[in-house]
DNA sequence: CGCTATCTTGACTTTATTCAAGGCTTGTGG
DNA sequence: CCACAAGCCTTGAATAAAGTCAAGATAGCG
């Protein structure tokens, strides 16, 4: 995938999906303001006005339903280039916070929905990238109602290793990077395909005794065998 | 929930998101062509060039997410009032089919991609809802990774009581109708929840033995115990 | 070096699926 | 109008999958 990230905001561009021009991109700069996010740190918190959108920069972020329960489900994942948001909209949905240290460009709401104003460029690439957001969620929907504990984790570990390469390719490294460290914990990765923890864990050993990835301390994955990884998925 | 919606063209309009105004809903109305779709005709395939966009005026479509071993899954339902279609995209993402006869107001994607150009409030609208709509699919999918086949049996009726009163409630009647036709077979429920026929039979057994609803016919349903059909959902 | 949190592994239980048979509806043709 | 056939729905018994409970291993940190 042809990507290229706009340092300054964060915002990605598809070759597919059209551009902003770079004055846009610069103005859209001028107006953000970067922030820093630790693990934990919550972005936006549901059922408060949306005060912000933002891009990611660097890190990863979930966006989280929660039950009365404490059940937290994990509904989606943001990584440098994802836009998160919701202008016109006057209730947030869903928790976003930090799953490691996170870098962000923040726009107050007002700002961003005169900048969309503005440039209809922008607004068009916003519905479609939500668009987008939203053909995907209903893909993963698909897999989760259907797919086995087996197929789910190694599905995951593929989207990882795919969008985390993309990250790596932005800083100059080999686009099929088949080493990286997860940001997320097992009990996330659990809330996140909707398993428990030890169903996870015994699904990543049984990957690992088949030879089609290792894992190397806590949160290290590498991939040994891709295409093995994407048969398992499937 | 306060609705009202376009008989020309099928746009629902929520009281909390803003509305047209009527000039742009009748023209809006002008551009559109009524089409009628019998059980099981498609409105859309998955791949091709997206050329219509349409709002569903009375019937239920299903949005399906078909896998190669004929294994298809139901990511999402279209009501009376709902939009489809993915303006400015290249690519239909799903297949869109009718689950009954159901008629629709039907727009030439070019003529709507203008119209959304001509009209800014129409713009912002259509991605309020697409947001909305992203919001309600990862709502979906918390469901899905963590609800057992009772509470997603249940919260299906729940779900499909709701939107089918809101409906009726266009034709005047009672708000809180207790009584309807699903417009899905025990195949396509369990297609839509990840359970197979069997499983969802069972679970709608349980539910009229515990005196939450009636089964009357093949696919008539009538709600005794809203509340207890809530509960057994949650 | 020991402490704590996270991860892994094992034994058992619960849940949903699979396989198989039988019943209800609906539509059609005699 | 009734009989029959086809499809859909329901029910039961056996199987497989993931969850729960419990214990031990590993990693990271003061």
């Amino acid at each position: 995938m042809l990507t290229r990230t706009c340092e300054a905001c964060g915002v990605r561009e598809r070759a597919l999906c059209g551009v902003l021009d770079d004055a846009a991109l610069a103005e859209l700069a001028v107006l953000g303001v970067q922030r820093r996010l630790g693990r934990g740190e919550t972005l936006l918190h549901a059922g408060d006005p949306p005060l912000v959108c933002a891009n990611v920069q660097s890190g990863a972020l979930k966006i989280v339903s929660l039950s009365s329960d404490g059940d937290d489900a994990i509904v989606g994942l943001l990584y440098p280039g994802d836009f998160v948001g919701s202008p016109y909209a006057d209730r947030t949905t869903h928790d976003v916070v930090a799953l490691s240290d996170a870098t962000l460009c923040v726009f107050p709401r007002s700002v961003f929905e005169r900048a969309l104003a503005d440039h209809r460029r922008m607004e068009q690439l916003l519905l479609q990238r939500t668009l987008g957001d939203l053909a995907a969620t209903r893909d993963r929907l698909a897999a989760l109602a259907r797919a086995s504990a087996g197929s789910r984790v190694a599905g995951f570990l593929a989207d990882a290793a795919r969008r985390l390469a993309v990250a790596g390719c932005q800083r100059g490294l080999e686009p099929e990077t088949t080493s990286f460290d997860l940001p997320l914990s097992r009990g996330e990765i659990g809330d996140l395909l909707g398993l428990t923890i030890e169903t996870v864990s015994r699904q990543m050993t049984r990957l690992r005794l088949a030879g089609i990835i290792d894992l190397p301390g806590g949160r290290g994955i590498v991939v040994r065998d891709a295409a093995g990884l994407l048969a398992a998925a499937a």
